[in-house]
DNA sequence: GAGCTGGAAGAACTG
DNA sequence: TACAGTTCTTCCAGC
C-alpha cells in the first residue's frame, strides 16, 4: 500500500493555555496501490494548505520526514537545494512509511500499489483491503448504547449522524488527497462484505454485567489473530453502522448546482443516496430500535447545534432546514471505487458565533482523561493537558468560504496511522459543549464534523469530541478485523480538513494529535517517554540522555535494542540510568556505546524504559553515528531547561510511545538518509511539478508522535523493505511513486500515517514553525538537524503559539502572509530557532511565489490528555 | 436528576 | 488443567 505523504505542521495548545511548539509530522497516506480503483489526485493550489499541530507536550521537535527523493527536490536533510526546509513548500507527498519490518513487509506484500494519472490531473485512491479490515456491517462505534452513542436514536438524529459508510473520499481511510473536482473513479466496493448479517454483540442487547458481551474465550485461527465467530449470536450487534442513516435523493442537478464549498455531508449524502439503489443495505445488522430511529429521522438531516445555543443565538444554530438546504448531493457510483471529494458539502451557518471563548473549559483533573464504554455514561470531552480542551486552527486558509474539520479516532501503534478498530469518537453534547459538530459514519468509523468559520480564524476548540470504547470482544469478532484490541490502548485524534481550490480541485489535510493512553492501567503504570533530548550520538556512547515522560520509577531501567528487519534482536543492553536523577517524569540515562563502533553509517536502533515485566513504555528511536561525524546541536528547549536538568539541554524531540518506523523509500540502503549530515532522510520527492507549483500543498504533521522521520524516511532504520508506505510525488502530470506493499487492512487509503514526529522547538520570538525538516529522520531531531540554511525565525509557518496569540495570527495571516505568523506567536517556553525557508527553495517547486503568499496550514493547539478507562 | 469522575470489583484472558 | 498475573468491563459512589 502506498501512503499519501502529507507534512504539515501539527501546533497544538489549548484552549486556556498556549503552547508552542511545533513539531513536524508527515502524514502518510496509504494509497492502494493494488487497487485500480485507487486514483491519484492532486490539485494544484493556490495557497499550500499545512496542517499545523503543535502539542504542549513537545516543545520543539523536528523531525523530516519525506520523502523519496527525487534528486534534485530535496537536499539531505529535507532541505530543498537552496537550504529551505523541504515541507515548506506546498505539495503532498505520498509516502512509504513504516516502523516495524516485520509488519511491515508482510503487510505489503499483499497490494499492488497503483496510481491513474487522470486527465485533471486525478488522482485516484484505492481503499485495498478496506474491508478487510472492518467490516462495515460490524458493530460500529455507532452501536453504542449510550445516549450519546452514534447510533443511540438520539444521538443519531439529534446530531445528525450519517452513515457515509461508503464514501470513499470522506472515509477516514482515505487518506487525505488532493482530488480534482469533480473527478470520479471507480472503486471497489468496499464494503464487499455487505451489510449483511454478520452476527455482532450489541452492547445493548448483550446481557448486562461484565463480559456481557463475551460469548467466550477468544479464538484464534491459525495464524493467532481473533477469528471472528459466524455464529449467531442472541445478541446480535447493532451494526451501527450508518446505512440507516437518513437517506436523501441526490441528484446530479442538485450536485451541481452546489457550490463550490465542499462539506463531508454529500458524501454522506450520496452514500445515503446509493442505498436506495441497494448498493448499501446496511438493514441487516443494525438493531431493530436504531434502524427505526434512523428510519423514523430519515428526511432530516440536520446539523445540531450544541447547547450554548442560547449564546450561539440564531445564527449560530444549524437548522435542519438550513443544514438541509445547503447539502448538495452527488450521485455516484462509490462503490466504483473513486473517491471524490464531495463539492457540496453542506455549509455551516457562517455567520455562526463561536461560542468556544465564552466557555469555561473543563478544567483538567490530572494528567488522565477517561474515555467510556457504551455501558457507561460520556465521560466528557477530551481534555488537554494543560486544561481546556484542544483547539484547531487553520492557517493560511484566505477564503471566505467555512470548512469542515473532520475528527476521527486513529491508531497509535506501530503502524500506519488508521482508523482505530476499538476506539470511536464520541460526540459530546451540553452545557459546556461550545462547538457545533455532527456526526457522521465514514467506513465504519465515526467522525465528527466540525465548522471551521472564517469569522473565527478557522479554530475550532474540539470541547465537543469525547472517546467510546468498544469493546474488544465486538470488535474482533467482526469480519475481517485482524486487529487484537486487548492492550491496544493508544490512539490518537486525526483531524482532516478538505478544501475547495478555485480550480476546482480539492486539497484534503490532516494532522493528528499525540499518542493518547486510553487503558487506565497503563496510564498509571507503563512508563511513557514523551521526549528525549538526543535522537542520535556517536556509537561511542557515554553521553547522558535525558528522558522526560511518564510513571518514571527508581527501578526503572532502559534498555538499547536494536532488532533485525526479521525481528529477532541483534543486540540488546540495558543503560546505565541515573538513579539520582529519576523522577515521575525525568531520568537521565547515559547512552551506551554501540555494539559496533567502526559503524559508518547511522545505525538505527529502539531504546524503552522498563519499570518491570511488561510495563515497558513503547520502543523509542536513537540513531548511533559513525564516532567521527560531528553532532550538530540544536537550541536547548526551555522545556527542558525547567526540568532542572543542566548540562542536558533538550532539544528533544517529543517521542511518543510510537517508535515506529517511517521508510519513505521502500527500498534502498537504510542508512542513506543518515548519511553525509545525518540528515535524517534522504530527498524523496522524486518529482516536483515545476509546472504546477501550486498544486502541491505541503502538510505538515508536527504531532507529537513519536516517530522519527528517519526512521520512517529511511529504510535502513526502520524500514523494512517490504512493508514500507510508498512515497509518491504527485505532480498534475506525472505522479511519481514508490510502492510499499500494502498492509491488509492498514493498506487501506483510510491508513494515515503521522510520522511526524515533534521535531522541533520554536524558540520564543521566532515563529514556532519550522517548517521542514521534511526529510529529518529519527535522529533528525533538533539535534541532529540543526538549523536549516534558511536560518530560523523567518519560517512562514508559525508552528506554537498562545491561544491568546492564535487568533492574531491567523487573522494576520489571512491578511497578509498567511504562512507566516506572528513572531511573537511563538511561546516563550520555546527555545529551538525555526529557520526560514529561502523562497529560491520554494521557487525551485513552484513556477511562481505565489504559493509561498497563500500557504495554509492548521494548527492543532492543544495536547490532549491522554485518557483511561 | 443527569452528567461527569475516580475508583475499584470481578470477569476475561494470557502465559 | 490449574493458577497467578494482567487486562478489560462494568458498576458504584461522590460531586
Amino acid at each position: 500500500m502506498s501512503c499519501l505523504h502529507l507534512k504539515y505542521i501539527f501546533s497544538i495548545f489549548s484552549s486556556s493555555d498556549a503552547y508552542s511548539y511545533t513539531p513536524n509530522v508527515s502524514l502518510s497516506l496509504p494509497l492502494g496501490m493494488g487497487n485500480p480503483c485507487l486514483a491519484t489526485q492532486y490539485h494544484t493550489l493556490q495557497s499550500s494548505p499545512v496542517i499545523s499541530v503543535s502539542s504542549c507536550h513537545q516543545a520543539g521537535y523536528s523531525l523530516q520526514n519525506d520523502s523519496h527523493a527525487a534528486p534534485g527536490y530535496y537536499l539531505p536533510q529535507g532541505l530543498r537545494p537552496n537550504g529551505a526546509p523541504a515541507l515548506e513548500s506546498p505539495r503532498i507527498e505520498i509516502t512509504a512509511y513504516s516502523q516495524f519490518p516485520e509488519e511491515e513487509v508482510e503487510e505489503s506484500s499483499n497490494v499492488d500499489h497503483i496510481i491513474k494519472r487522470g486527465v485533471n490531473s486525478i488522482v485516484t485512491l484505492t481503499l485495498p483491503n478496506a474491508d478487510g479490515y472492518r467490516d462495515p456491517t460490524c458493530l460500529s462505534p455507532a452501536s453504542s448504547i449510550s445516549s450519546r452513542s452514534c447510533n443511540s436514536e438520539a444521538s443519531s438524529y439529534e446530531s445528525g449522524f450519517y452513515n457515509y459508510d461508503n464514501s470513499p473520499q470522506n472515509s477516514p481511510w482515505q487518506s487525505p488527497c488532493v482530488s480534482p473536482k469533480g473527478s470520479s473513479s471507480l472503486l471497489s466496493c468496499p464494503h464487499a462484505g455487505g451489510p449483511a448479517a454478520s452476527p455482532r454483540h450489541s452492547p445493548s442487547t448483550s446481557p448486562g454485567g461484565g463480559g456481557g458481551s463475551s460469548t467466550g474465550k477468544r479464538k484464534y485461527s491459525f495464524n493467532g489473530v481473533p477469528y471472528r465467530q459466524t455464529s449467531c449470536s442472541p445478541n446480535q450487534s447493532p451494526a451501527p453502522s450508518p446505512q440507516g442513516s437518513p437517506r436523501v435523493s441526490v441528484t446530479d442537478d442538485n450536485w451541481l448546482a452546489s457550490t463550490n464549498q465542499y462539506t463531508n455531508s454529500a458524501i454522506v449524502a450520496a452514500i445515503n443516496a446509493l442505498t436506495t439503489d441497494g448498493v448499501v443495505d446496511m438493514g441487516e445488522g443494525i438493531p431493530v430500535k436504531a434502524r427505526k430511529t434512523m428510519l423514523d429521522h430519515t428526511p432530516t438531516m440536520s446539523l445540531k447545534v450544541e447547547p450554548g445555543g442560547e449564546e450561539l443565538g440564531p445564527e449560530g444554530e444549524l437548522c435542519h432546514e438550513d443544514y438541509a438546504s445547503r447539502l448538495a448531493f452527488k450521485k455516484e457510483n462509490y462503490c466504483g471505487g473513486f473517491l471524490d471529494v464531495p463539492q457540496h458539502p453542506y455549509s455551516w451557518s457562517k455567520p455562526k458565533p463561536y461560542l468556544s471563548s465564552r466557555l469555561a473549559a473543563p478544567s483538567c483533573s490530572g494528567p488522565y482523561s477517561r474515555a467510556h464504554y457504551e455501558t457507561e455514561g460520556s465521560r466528557g470531552a477530551v481534555k488537554a493537558l494543560s486544561g481546556g480542551h484542544p483547539v484547531v486552527q487553520l492557517y493560511g486558509y484566505m477564503e471566505s468560504e467555512p470548512l469542515t474539520l473532520q475528527l476521527f479516532i486513529g491508531t497509535a501503534d506501530d503502524r500506519l496511522l488508521r482508523p482505530h478498530a476499538f476506539y470511536q469518537v464520541h460526540r459530546i453534547t451540553g452545557k459546556t459543549v461550545s462547538t457545533a459538530s455532527h456526526e457522521v459514519m465514514q467506513s465504519n468509523t465515526k467522525v465528527l464534523e466540525i465548522p471551521l468559520l472564517p469569522e473565527n480564524n478557522m479554530r475550532a476548540i474540539i470541547d465537543c469530541a469525547g472517546i467510546l470504547k468498544l469493546r474488544n470482544s465486538d470488535i474482533e469478532l467482526r469480519k475481517g478485523e485482524t486487529d487484537i484490541g486487548r492492550k491496544n490502548t493508544r490512539v490518537r485524534m486525526v483531524f482532516r480538513v478538505h478544501i475547495n481550490q478555485s480550480n476546482g480541485r480539492t486539497v484534503s489535510l490532516q494532522a493528528a494529535s499525540n499518542p493518547i493512553e486510553c487503558s487506565q492501567r497503563s496510564a498509571q503504570e507503563l512508563p511513557l517517554v514523551e521526549k528525549q533530548s538526543l535522537d542520535s550520538y556517536p556509537a561511542t556512547g557515554g553521553k547522558k540522555m535525558l528522558l522526560s515522560g511518564l510513571n518514571f520509577l527508581p527501578d526503572s531501567k532502559v534498555v538499547f535494542v536494536e532488532k533485525a528487519q526479521d525481528g529477532h534482536h541483534l543486540w540488546e543492553t540495558e543503560a546505565k540510568v541515573d538513579k539520582d536523577s529519576i523522577k515521575s517524569n525525568t531520568l537521565v540515562v547515559e547512552i551506551p556505546p554501540y555494539r559496533n563502533q567502526r559503524i559508518s553509517n547511522p545505525m538505527q536502533v529502539n531504546f524503552y524504559v522498563c519499570n518491570g515485566k511488561r510495563k515497558r513504555s513503547q520502543y523509542q528511536r536513537f540513531t548511533y553515528l559513525p564516532p567521527n561525524v560531528p553532532i550538530i546541536k540544536t537550541e536547548p528547549n526551555d522545556e527542558y531547561d525547567s526540568l532542572g536538568t543542566p548540562g542536558l539541554p533538550m532539544h528533544s524531540k517529543p517521542y511518543y510511545s510510537q517508535p515506529r518506523l517511517t521508510p519513505i523509500m521502500p527500498v534502498g540502503d537504510p542508512d542513506a538518509c543518515l548519511v553525509g549530515s545525518y540528515t535524517p532522510c534522504p530527498p524523496r520527492h522524486a518529482s516536483m511539478p515545476a509546472s504546477s507549483p501550486s498544486s502541491s500543498p505541503t502538510l505538515h504533521d508536527l504531532s507529537p508522535v513519536t516517530y522519527s522521520k528517519c526512521l520512517s524516511s529511511s529504510p535502513t532504520h526502520a524500514a523494512p523493505p517490504g512493508p514500507m508506505v510508498p512515497t509518491i510525488q504527485e505532480t498534475p502530470g506525472r505522479p511519481n511513486l514508490t510502492h510499499p506493499a500494502s498492509p491488509d487492512h492498514s493498506s487501506s487509503l483510510g491508513m494515515l500515517h503521522s510520522q511526524g514526529s515533534p521535531s522541533h522547538l520554536n524558540s520564543p520570538g521566532t515563529h514556532g514553525y519550522h517548517p521542514i525538516y521534511a526529510n529529518s529522520s529519527p535522529s533528525s531531531s533538533p539535534v541532529s538537524h540543526p538549523s536549516t540554511p534558511g536560518g530560523t525565525a523567518e519560517s512562514p509557518f508559525v508552528q506554537a503559539y498562545s491561544p491568546g496569540q492564535a487568533q492574531a495570527s491567523s487573522a494576520q495571516a489571512r491578511d497578509s502572509s498567511p504562512s507566516l505568523l506572528p513572531e511573537d506567536a511563538s511561546p516563550p517556553s520555546l527555545a529551538i530557532t525555526v529557520k526560514q525557508e529561502p523562497q529560491e527553495l520554494d521557487q525551485m517547486y513552484l513556477d511562481d511565489g505565489e504559493l509561498r503568499e497563500r500557504r495554509m496550514c492548521i494548527i492543532i493547539i492543544s495536547q490532549i490528555c491522554c485518557f483511561t478507562l
